[in-house]
DNA sequence: TGTATATATGAATATATGCGCATATAAGGA
DNA sequence: TCCTTATATGCGCATATATTCATATATACA
């Protein structure tokens, strides 16, 4: 079998994707493939919510949301404000939300 | 804090996911979520492949290229045609194949 | 300063995942 | 039937991940 890397490239032939793309693209659909973090970002989509009342809402672990949510904020998507000892937290990317909803509607449509 | 499951729906609050939607939805987005599985699929957005035709092009294993395109085809990513001993792959899900373009995209431009 | 509340963090544990080796299976041709 | 080629699969290892408990940090307020 013919190997073709470092050869001139087909008319055809798809590009390679560079390794810092694959790991951005990789990283933002691990993000998404947690039931945990969807749920999460699916409560976002709409609102946004202090970590206790997410935890009280999907019924998690206070220490469970906090840390999921500081894997969400790493990847920027998502963000808070502060109100006293609050934290509100919000989504704060509207590809990969936009991505999620439309994931979840064809799941839902089939 | 206020607990509001099992209570009357407040106007702008989300609906939760069901059980089946959230395994679906996560599955897909593991099957994004490797940049193995990436390299793969974003081979097969244009044209169908031989697992050693993919090996080749991606300098992976035979047995990983053949687990991961398992792991695809249980999920209905891809499907495959025979041809002889050969099986030529394809992409089987347009939806998730403009998921993941829209993703590579979005990262590439920014 | 001391207390209460909200959130974050570190360590431990259980489980999941990706990969490679070795081998099995399957199809085609001599 | 035997050999070759292409692909699939079982197992084990190394690593990654999600969750929990216990505790730390931070803010507000008396």
């Amino acid at each position: 079998m013919e190997n073709n890397r470092n050869k001139e490239k087909k008319d055809q032939e798809v590009e390679e994707l560079d390794e810092e793309t694959l790991f951005v693209v990789s990283q933002t659909f691990k993000a998404l493939s947690d039931p945990t973090r969807i749920r999460i970002l699916h409560l976002l989509c709409e609102q946004e919510m202090s970590v206790n009342q997410i935890a009280d809402t999907l019924d998690l672990r206070q220490s469970t949301v906090s840390h999921q949510l500081r894997f969400l904020k790493n990847l920027r998507l998502v963000k808070y404000r502060r109100a006293g000892t609050t934290l509100f937290y919000s989504h704060d990317d509207e590809h990969v939300i936009d991505v999620l909803q439309q994931t979840i509607n064809h799941a839902l449509h089939h």
